[in-house]
This record gives structure tokens, sequence and C-alpha cells, in this order.
RNA sequence: GGCCCCGUCGUCUAGUGGCCUAGGACACCGCCCUCUCAAGGCGGCGGCGGCGGUUCGAAUCCGCUCGGGGCUACCA
């Protein structure tokens, strides 16, 4: 082993010991019971949703017991980082309105990105260093590699132990010489870890979990040639977590089996074993199986697609707060998005996302709004999305609250056709002067004689009467129907076929192509209220 | 290969030895309403992965097995 001061040697002279860390971050003056959480992501790309996800359950679970929450970027891989990726951040959790309690300027716990804390992480290197708890290792990745393809073909368990562990009790002298050499090493964690001995732990939402005791001698401190020696997630996490006096580790369940691993780092640096807290992944479908949601295969793994979709933030909250705590999915929107999140009663097994049931839930927050607070939502998605159809609205604003309105106030079950913003304009675009339908029959309605269509909207056309009682208005359709052959209900087209050119129901859908375009719209009368007297007559003109 | 986690209708789940002939929600199908669509109302389809054991009795306890997922990196 290397003597204290060749181990010094190896660090930055007035890099602090220990006890000043823990005395600049001493632990947290909180209330009993009250949780400290965390949300780590790395700045590797786009957030994913299943972050939100984490955040969420993590935030709230803090906020909740009186505690804190704060994000703390990892991005100790400088090869992966994303430019852009922490902006993207800070507005997807504005956007879900899941921002840290506790952060950058109002935290005393920073700083909250890892690559500005290389100081702790190397006091507590050298700290383990000096107490022959690590070692250096400088074994070249090809040697790694070789060394795994052997244990592959040997069939026993990869990795740094044992006597594959070459350097864990290398002579100082070669060390040395290695040293002189300057060649690049890591440090290793000089695993207790005993072969067939357990350790267990108890998870928050699992309970008692059970694993071999961790044997592999883990790289605790990454390559020392590079500008700034960074450390593995493992260590960082065992540092950062107890520094930044988190008691819940609340983090994706692909973590379990490195538990062992932090549990021993975290013994050796004489911290407190942590409460962990691990969440069931969001799944996808895929064929037959379920795997994780993809960044890259799946586009709504991104928060993004949420987002660019329009869907009510609540909505999306709604959904996954239920995913993750069922409980809350059986109760109203309003008590959902404010009742706990317990973390005992969050669920172990991966859920799948299902849109159909985001779109469900999704109409429902929208059918509680009014016409107005539509007409900002989609005003406000639209000036990123649909500039477009920002101009509309403001041009035709009124008109846009009349159709807003229609079975949708003053009714008992209010029309739920909008499930999202971006479908605004498919739905009531055709309201909008600018974006009226041309008409066009098709399907069984092109089988009318044209003759008789023309004769029909012309003289519709001709005789309109905007009346405001809606069965007198719809006697109009009637009667027309009636003069120009058409049965009054189908009742009485199907007792005689022959007599009849169709039923009422005919002459309604040609208006109903007339005046939307489409064979599917709300009631007739009360989009040909909407539209008022001479746009209705206009549109059923182009088919006179 | 080794270790770990998970396994109730298509999906999310309730269920902790008898209240289970397994309940609810979404999806799907049908009917009602009706000038279309949406909504709504009513009804239907559909599940304890499998096998053994414990027990008077098991979705619930035990063992084995199968399936899915994760870890096994100087990625997190």
């Amino acid at each position: 082993m290397l003597t204290r001061s060749e181990i010094d040697a190896l660090f930055r002279p007035d890099l602090p010991e220990p006890e000043h860390w823990e005395r600049t971050y001493p632990p947290r003056d909180l209330p009993a019971g009250a949780l400290v959480t965390r949300f780590a992501p790395s700045p590797t790309g786009f957030m994913h949703i299943g972050g939100i996800y984490v955040a969420m359950i993590a935030r709230d679970v803090a906020r909740r017991s009186g505690g804190s929450y704060f994000v703390r970027v990892e991005d100790t891989d400088q090869a992966r980082g994303v430019e852009g990726a922490m902006e993207q951040f800070d507005r997807a959790f504005e956007y879900f309105s899941i921002q840290p309690t506790e952060g950058e300027g109002t935290g005393a716990y920073g700083p909250y990105r890892q690559s500005q804390r290389a100081d702790l992480y190397l006091t507590f290197v050298r700290h383990l260093l000096r107490q022959g708890q690590a070692y250096l290792c400088f074994a070249t990745r090809e040697e790694l590699a070789e060394m795994a393809a052997r244990q592959q073909a040997a069939k026993v368990p990869t990795g740094y132990y044992g006597r594959w562990a070459t350097w864990r009790d290398a002579p100082a002298e070669q060390v040395r010489a290695a040293l002189a050499e300057d060649r690049p090493y890591v440090v290793r964690f000089r695993s207790p870890g005993r072969p067939g001995v357990r350790m267990r732990y108890v998870d928050q939402i699992r309970g008692p979990i059970e694993a071999d005791e961790n044997r592999n001698d883990v790289v605790i401190l990454k390559a020392s040639d590079q500008a700034l020696p960074l450390p593995t997630y493992h260590f960082a996490h065992v540092v950062d977590d107890h520094l930044m006096r988190v008691n819940l580790v609340i983090r994706a369940d692909e973590w379990i089996s490195s538990v062992p691993v932090h549990h021993q780092l975290s013994a050796a640096l004489g911290f407190e074993p942590f409460s962990y807290a691990h969440i069931a992944p969001l799944l996808k479908q895929e064929g037959g199986s379920k795997r994780k949601l993809s960044k890259r295969k799946d586009p709504e793994a991104s928060v993004d697609y949420y987002i660019e979709a329009g869907y009510p933030v609540e909505a999306v909250l709604y959904y996954l707060r239920g995913l993750a705590n069922g409980r809350l999915a059986e109760l109203p929107l309003a008590e959902a998005l404010t009742a706990p999140i317990r973390i005992e009663e969050c669920g172990v097994s991966g859920a799948l996302i299902d849109l159909p049931k985001l779109d469900h839930i999704s109409a429902d927050v929208i059918v509680g709004l009014s016409g107005d607070e539509i007409l900002t939502e989609v005003t406000r998605w639209a000036s990123t999305y649909d500039p477009e159809l920002v101009e509309l609205i403001d041009a035709e604003r009124d008109l846009a609250r009349r159709a807003l309105a229609i079975e949708r106030e003053g009714v008992d079950n209010p029309r739920k056709d909008l499930k999202k913003w971006s479908e605004f304009r498919r739905i009531y675009g055709y309201f909008f002067t600018r974006l009226a339908p041309t008409p066009v029959l098709e399907g069984p309605l092109a089988s009318i004689d044209p003759a008789v269509v023309r004769g029909m909207m012309g003289e519709f056309a001709a005789s309109y009467q905007h009346l405001d009682d809606p069965q007198e208005w719809f006697n109009q359709i009637r009667e027309l129907a009636a003069r120009h052959g058409f049965a009054g209900s189908q009742k009485e087209f199907k007792a005689n076929p022959g007599r009849y050119h169709g039923s009422i129901r005919e002459p309604s859908q040609i208006i109903r192509i007339a005046l939307t375009g489409s064979t599917r719209s709300p009631d007739l009368f009360q989009v040909a209220r909407a539209l008022g007297r001479e746009e209705t007559v206009r549109r059923v003109s182009l088919l006179a």
C-alpha cells in the first residue's frame, strides 16, 4: 500500500478533509418525519416521461411531509452530456408544475450539479485511499474486456473481484512504478464482500429485499487522465445523498441490484444507511411483451409528446398519479391532484402507458372547463404549435365562444369531444370563416339525384328562417324534406322505401355537410345559430 | 451464465385464508336515445401464468416451474 504522503500527493494540497464538508452541510433542521428527496436526472437527452413520473412522486412525498425536494443533475459522464438538456428539464418541470422546492440560489446544500462538486468526491476518495478501503487500478480497458470475456467463457460472474482483481493487492513498488510512468488509473473500492454472504434491506415500497453481498471492486473515481476526474454514479450517489441530507432515496427500480454496492460504500464512509424506495418503471407494449419506454423508439416517452399534443397538465398529472398510487385513480380530479401519494401504496410492477386512458381522463378534464377557459388554453398551446389558429381565434373570438358553447354550456352532460388542444382545429375549425368547408357529398349521399339536392338546398337557402326554437327550426328541414320526396322518419322510409328518395336523415346530412364539411358534427340547429343567419345561408347555397 | 425485481380481465387495478360465482375503471361489442357524431344510460365479452403441496377451505401461505424486466460499464 502507498504511504499517506504518496496518496496525498495525488490530490490538491488544499483539498478539504471530510469534516469540512460535514460542517458545510450540516444535518437539516426539520420536524420529525419530514422527508428530503431528490430527482437525479442525467442530461443525456430529452426529458423522459418516466422522469416526470419519478420526480412527481419524489416531490409529492417531500412536500407532504414538510421536507424538501431538489433536483441534482448527474452530469458525471462528460462524453454523453447533451447541450441544452438542463434547460429542457427546467421547462418540463415548470410545465408540469413540479419545480424543486430547493435548488441553486435557494438551497444550502448545493451546488446541485455533480460536475461542480468534484472536490467533495475527491475528499472522500482520498479518505478511502488513506484508510486502505480503496486503491489505484491501472488495468486498461482492453485488459478489462479480455478479463470479462474469460469470465464469461469460464461461466463465472463477471467483475473485478477475487483473483481477477489484480491491482487490489498489488505491491506498492508496482503501483509506484505505474505512477512514475504516468499511466492513467481509476480508483476502485476495496469491497469487503464475502462470497455466499447475503445482505438485506427494507425497501419502502417493496418491503424486505435480499441479495448477495457486493464483491466487486467497483470503480469510484473515473480516469485520472481526464481534465476533471469525476466519480461514478455509485460513489456520487452515496456522497451526495449523505451530504445533501437526503433521507429517502426515490429512484427507478433498475437501481435495486446496485443497492449492495451503495450499502457497502456508505458503510465504508461511515454514513448512516439510506432508506430506499424503488419505483416500478413505465413500460410500453411491444408485440406480446412489455419493455421499458425507449427514448429512441417511442415518441410518447418524451414529455414533448404530451406538450405538443396539448394534453392539459392536470390530465397528465392525474393519470401519472393514478399509476403511481392506485388509490388516487379512483378519486375525482380535484381530490386526486391534492391527495398525497403514499409511497407504501405505490405499485411494484411496471405499468404500460395507456394513451386511450389518458385521452379519456383528458376529455373529463376539458369537459369541466368553460368555453373561455378552453379558448385560453388552446391559444396558449397554439401560440407555439399552430400560430395561424391564434389568428383565427383572435379574428372571430365571439364565434369561437358560440361554437364552444354548443352542447357544453347549460346542459346536463356536456359534450366531450375535445381530448387535447391539438384537436381543436379539426373539431372546431369549420366554424371559422377562413376555414369554412367546401361541401362534397360522398357515399350514399352521392347517389342522390343531384338535381334533387340542388333544388332542395336552393329552396332552403331562399326560404331559410333563423328561428331560435330548436323544434321549429328543425321543422323547416322536415317540411323541406317532405316537399322534395323524403320520408319524415326512418320508420316511415323503411315501411315504404320505394316512395321516397330517403328519409329525413339524408337532407339533414346534406345540410350538415354544407355547414360543417362533415357527416359528423354537433347539433345542427346549434351549429346554424352559432354561425349566424348569413353564414348559414351562404354555406348551404354552395350546394344549390 | 450469475444475482435481483415482477406476474389478477387486452390495459390500470381492488383483493393480505372463508364476505370471490374474483369487484371497479379504460378499451372493445350490443342496445337505448337520435337528423349525424360525441356524450350519457343499460347490458355483454374478458383475468388469478403453470404444476404440486399446506388447509375443511387458497388469487391470498409454501415449494418448483414458466414468462417478462433489470443489473452484471471508467452509462446513469
